[in-house]
RNA sequence: GUGCGAUUAGUUCAGUUGGUAGAGCACCAGAUUGUGGUUCUGGUUGUCGUGGGUUCGAGCCCCACAUCGCACC
């Protein structure tokens, strides 16, 4: 895998480049849905690729290791194989989940035991078995295991997390130079920054993690309870220390304004849960603001669900039809949603892109963050 | 026709020894950031079936009527 930086933008760290993978290419700077289980929830492949135009996707180790299971996605030839999708993959080494949803769990210096949300098994995620994990799931960019630092966490314990984090890339970092591919394609790995809101913690993390670093680096513990103003901080501690022809990824970001600053930060990939799973709940993202669509006032609203829509599905519903799904619980209205705010938030890092070539992105961006975060 | 039971929020129901009413769901809003088709936080809503009586005071006690259900003729 390769990352080529192409243009910067003269008012801001913001740049465009073009990742290279054994699936095809990636224009940064660039959203990915989020395909937990295989699927990025209520959207066709078909969709994703020709409406929504993703470039790439995200599945997770945690959730494809428990479910499936290796056996199954192993015969089946690796996840492009087995969900049907041969544009580039990334999956999260299920260090967040193991936090965010197991109940029990324990770190030893082995790994991190824990027992699985589904059946109450137990299992042990070490940063060896996570890479032998991550290889018969055969994304074509695969995360370190980290532990993902919770935003209000005090510096000791911050300290204290960072040590494990740096021992288990050292760790993942040898087990996955010393194994290869399973598939006939490359796969490279992120490194992830933690270190929580504590900036000499961040950079040290930086400059630990870029031992590591190939194409790419992921900057993690952000958006994780801490205020938002220090996730910008944070990304500004970071920016000068990263090298500029590493590929930057802030995991689990954001909302659109969020994605926009980020950008203006240097930042080059982004992966969140919002637009699909606040879809399913009726929150929709356009660029004149965000919609509740449960609420009463699109009861009688007959015009087209998003005029400035990229998505088919903006010209082929009224507001007034999603309301009426989202009120009668039909699947039909978490289907539309999530197709719309994906094919948006794609919308909107592609003019993010165009802004940044045609530099004038800063202005552009200032101009827009406000709009795209009001209430409609 | 007779007997018994029921009638309280949109709905299903709670409501202690009489002191002018609550819950779940729904509805109306807000939250949600490396996804369990969620979860969390607030908020609105009542001629307590109708009419009379007892009482300082009735959703609660008494009478009549109405409607529904069940049983029996």
């Amino acid at each position: 895998m390769k990352f080529t930086k192409l243009h910067t933008d003269p008012q801001s760290a913001a740049r465009t480049g073009l990742i290279q993978t054994g699936h095809g290419e990636i224009h940064t700077p660039i959203f990915m849905p989020v395909g937990t289980v295989g699927s990025v929830k209520g959207v066709y492949h078909r969709d994703l690729r020709e409406d929504v135009r993703a470039q790439i996707i995200l599945g997770n180790t945690y959730h494809l290791y428990l479910r499936p299971g290796l056996d199954i996605l192993k015969a089946a030839g690796g996840l492009h194989k087995f969900e049907g999708w041969d544009r580039p993959i990334l999956t999260d080494s299920g260090g967040f989940q193991i936090f965010s949803l197991a109940q029990i769990r324990k770190i030893t210096p082995e790994g991190c035991t824990f027992h699985s949300h589904i059946d109450g098994s137990r299992h042990i995620f070490t940063p060896e078995n996570n890479v032998d994990t991550q290889r018969i799931i055969g994304a074509d960019i695969i995360m370190a295991l980290d532990e993902c630092c919770p935003g209000d966490a005090d510096i000791q314990y911050a300290r204290k997390s960072l040590n494990l984090t740096k021992n288990w890339l050292e760790r993942f970092s040898a087990r996955f130079h010393g194994t290869e591919p399973l598939y006939g394609y490359d796969q490279t790995f992120f490194p992830i920054i933690q270190g929580c809101i504590y900036p000499q913690l961040r950079v040290e993390a930086a400059e630990h993690a870029l031992e590591f670093a190939e194409a790419g680096i992921s900057i993690g513990g952000l958006a994780v309870g801490e205020p938002t103003e220090q996730m910008y901080e944070m990304l500004e501690v970071l920016e000068p220390v990263i090298p500029r022809d590493k590929a930057r990824y802030l995991m689990g970001v954001g909302t659109p304004a969020n994605i926009l600053e980020a950008i203006a930060r240097g930042v080059d990939m982004f992966d969140c849960v919002m637009p699909t799973r606040n879809g399913r709940n009726g929150m929709l993202f356009t660029w004149n603001g965000i919609m509740n669509m449960r609420n009463a006032k699109w009861a009688d609203d007959f015009s087209e669900l998003d005029p400035s829509g990229t998505s088919f599905v903006d010209k082929a519903y009224s507001k007034a039809y999603l309301h009426h799904l989202f009120i009668a619980g039909e699947m039909f209205s978490a289907m539309i949603a999530s197709e719309h705010n994906l094919a948006f938030y794609l919308d909107l890092v592609s003019q993010a892109r165009a802004h940044i070539e045609a530099g004038d992105f800063r202005s552009w961006k200032d101009a827009t963050v406000k709009k795209i975060s009001s209430r409609l």
